[in-house]
DNA sequence: CATGGGATTGACT
DNA sequence: GTCAATCCCATGC
């Protein structure tokens, strides 16, 4: 066993449980099946939930084999089994040896292409996630692959788990939300294929990850 | 088996 | 704006 101390101990001595986030349904296999820039678009809006927190996506980027900034570009290899298996499943990696980031599995299995969630807009589970990020502001809680891990509590072990059927679950955009325009730019923080427009961000969101896109 | 890079963040200048 | 922290794994000797 690793050391997990920081995961399992209480933060605070009275802290209530935090409440279910009942997402409702899942988004079905078939939705992460298709081109990677199509899922990467239409998951803006969707739903993330685990471990009693949930947010609704406002940025992704999306990645594929064909290109050098994918991790799937070197071919199949122990760490990217996961992305060249079936769509729909979690891939989590370690990124500078401290954050995990959590990516959505897509296109055919064969394949290696995945959508990268960068940020969310908190949406159930408010105060797990303070707890968790040791912060008030809800725009700092989840603008980030790394702090949105951190908020809900994702760590590498859901790697290759159905989104489906959890841990982590993606769930359709909620229908009292309307469908948020997207803004699309260059990717965050890669040396390789930097200028491929493959992120894509809520217009005017205020919780999505730094640099804010323009308009 | 040793080395180095990386899709980040937070603290600091 | 800079920079360190920290770990998985690909690569090369």
């Amino acid at each position: 066993m690793r050391a997990r101390a920081a995961e399992a101990e209480p933060l605070r001595g009275g802290a209530p449980p935090a409440p279910a986030a009942s997402a409702g349904p899942t988004l079905p296999r078939a939705f992460f099946g298709r081109p990677v820039l199509d899922v990467a678009r239409d998951l803006v809006g969707c739903l993330v939930s685990h471990d009693g927190a949930a947010g609704l996506i406002v940025e992704t980027e999306a990645y594929h084999q064909s290109e050098p900034a994918c991790h799937a570009f070197v071919g199949l290899t122990p760490r990217t089994r996961t992305l060249f298996g079936p769509p729909g499943r979690a891939y989590v990696y370690r990124s500078y040896g401290i954050h995990a980031l959590l990516n959505a599995v897509a296109e055919e299995e064969g394949t290696g292409a995945a959508v990268l969630i960068r940020a969310l807009e908190p949406w159930a589970g408010v105060e797990a996630m303070r707890d968790r990020r040791r912060l008030e502001r809800a725009e700092e809680l989840c603008s980030g692959p790394g702090k949105l891990t951190q908020a809900l509590a994702i760590e590498l072990h859901p790697d290759g788990a159905d989104l489906a059927t959890g841990p982590v679950r993606m769930h359709p955009r909620p229908p009292d939300r309307p469908a948020p325009r997207l803004v699309t730019g260059p990717r965050v923080g890669i040396t390789k294929a930097a200028d491929v427009p493959w992120r894509f961000c809520a217009a005017s969101s205020p919780h999505v990850s730094r640099p804010r896109p323009p308009g």
